[in-house]
RNA sequence: GCCCCCAUCGUCUAGUGGCCUAGGACAUCGCCCUCUCACGGCGAAGACAGGGGUUCAAAUCCCCUUGGGGGUACCA
């Protein structure tokens, strides 16, 4: 029997980024291993940065990684509501059992003087915080401030001694001292909003979070929570600060590092598997030979003491071999449902896909499949099985049509190709034969000019797998076309 | 400024005092396969940031320096 309850609370400000599904990831997976509950809480107290557009993208972009939740948004648990939003009237009982108990009180300084004083702080080599002059303000003193038309917000009176520590399953022990690092800190904001320091702590504790795992740039503010924790009486969870994402730079990941949300990874063709696997890959390890992950396995083998203590450099060109890994292992039909929207997006395959144009499909798809990196090029590689005024790329055919005897070449193909029982290997390779003593050429020679005819580039499947796919009337018709095409432009 | 965290190939990492002339994967390069491109196979190159200790023995423990990251908000 377990207790283990781990949640993932994204702020709904944008796209999820790779580094909240990865922190997702973790949580997800720390507690399918031990059976435990994973809570999906939206943490949309900033109002001015929050929208419910926001918050549906999160949501999709956690079901396309497959990382399903307990409780949260559509699965209604013990412990809801699941949107900070409607949590509003707990943070009040809590902020004011503070004020009962002496350790909140109201401040009326503005955001003006306290930057003033912050400046002062720096310049002198201290660490900035608050100085806690409205910590013992008389009524009459609130009443001039509240005369004076200021708002006030409402401070935790942290402790002013001693050292608040840490236990960390990745970090271990880490010490801060009370004096100089937890300060008054701002538990409710003049717009009447808890801040983010106190929201999360009433959320994990009546949530009865086990384990707060979420990324390092948290671990600075744990103390402060601590000591809200036991102010409050509350148990506090256990914490795990795993390392953040960085770009090639070593600077935080971040949009101008290209790709960084889910959903575009989504878009741009990526398996939800390889996804998974890669990102466990970011931070964690299991042993020194093993890169390739299923799911369930990765459910099986994940701790916390496997994490990495540091920052990943994300590398997406590892994400696309892996993609490509999951792409090879899947089979025929599965790969033609991840291809379909793509090929239907782009035009290559109606919204209707009859039975005949499905098996034809699949066979150009079992020439594709090793080289596919993402889902999303198979538009690129496919399209002139599906397009018969496929485009020629210049450059290739200058490169490779405009030679002396391309002509005969292609000449003597259609002729072979006309002639044929069958357009596979068996049959026409010894009649391309002939062509190589005719023309005293080698193979290579003549294959590539019939490639670059038959589909416009230079890149594409073995020949014969080409030419039975399309079959004689199209090759007959692609190789004339082609004919006419190099006439038209005088490069024969 | 102050505080915290981190430090093995270009990248992700294995390594928890002797098994390390440091292993794997991606990327790179070469060869093989071959009609192109992939896939696949084989091979090469490539790292313990620096300096002090501790120890018979250090990539592994301690200290300093350097470098990187994060926090320091009425953002989360």
């Amino acid at each position: 029997m377990s207790t283990v309850r781990v949640r993932f609370a994204p702020s709904p400000t944008g796209d999820l980024h790779v580094g909240g599904a990865r922190t997702a990831l973790f949580n997800w997976l720390f507690a399918r291993h031990h059976g435990g509950t994973f809570v999906l809480r939206i943490e949309d107290t900033d109002a001015a940065r929050s929208t419910e557009a926001a918050t549906q993208v999160i949501l999709d972009a956690l079901e396309y990684l497959k990382l399903d939740w307990d409780e949260g948004p559509g699965k209604e648990g013990d412990f809801g509501p699941y949107y900070q939003s409607r949590r509003l009237d707990l943070y009040k009982k809590y902020a004011s059992e503070l004020m009962g108990r002496g350790r909140a009180y109201h401040c009326y300084c503005t955001p003006e003087e306290l930057d003033q004083r912050r400046q002062e702080q720096i310049k002198a080599g201290e660490s900035t915080r608050y100085d806690g002059r409205c910590r013992n303000l008389t009524a009459e003193e609130k009443q001039a401030f509240a005369a004076e038309g200021r708002v006030p917000v409402i401070r935790f009176k942290s402790l002013e001694e001693g050292a608040t520590v840490v236990e960390d399953l990745v970090r271990g022990t880490v010490t801060f001292d009370n004096v100089t690092q937890v300060d008054d800190f701002v538990i409710f904001k003049s717009d009447g909003m808890p801040t983010y320091n106190f929201a999360v702590v009433v959320d994990d504790a009546l949530m009865k979070i086990s384990h707060v795992i979420r990324g390092d740039d948290h671990l600075s503010n744990t103390p402060k929570q601590i000591q809200i924790y036991e102010a409050l009486g509350f148990k506090t969870p256990t914490f795990a600060h795993i390392p953040m994402i960085l770009g090639p730079d070593k600077s935080l990941l971040s949009k101008r590092h290209g790709a960084t949300s889910v959903t575009q990874f989504y878009d741009d063709g990526y398996l939800a598997e390889a996804m998974v696997n890669y990102l466990a890959l970011l931070g964690w390890g299991y042993d020194d030979s093993q890169t390739i992950f299923s799911i369930p396995d990765l459910i099986a083998k994940f701790s916390l003491e496997r994490v990495s203590k540091n920052p990943a450099v994300f590398d997406k060109q590892k994400l696309e071999w892996m993609n490509g890994v999951y792409i090879r292992e899947l089979s025929l039909e599965e790969l033609y449902e991840v291809c379909l929207p793509f090929c239907q997006k782009e035009g290559l395959l109606p919204a209707e896909v009859s039975p005949e144009l499905k098996a034809y499909t699949l066979k150009v798809l079992e020439q594709l499949q090793s080289r596919l990196k993402l889902v999303a090029d198979v538009v690129a590689l496919a399209s002139y099985f599906y397009i018969d005024d496929y485009e020629y790329k210049p450059e290739i055919v200058q490169k490779i049509l405009t030679k002396p005897q391309t002509e005969d070449i292609l000449n003597f193909v259609h002729a072979a190709v006309k002639d044929a029982a069958k357009l596979d290997e068996e049959h026409l390779k010894p009649q391309f034969q002939l062509g190589l003593e005719k023309y005293g050429i080698k193979m290579g020679d003549l294959i590539q000019p019939i490639r670059v005819a038959l589909t416009g580039t230079n890149v594409s499947p073995g020949i014969y797998d080409v030419l039975e796919l399309l079959g004689k009337e199209k090759v007959l018709a692609r190789i004339e076309r082609t004919l006419d095409m190099l006439k038209k432009e005088e490069l024969l």
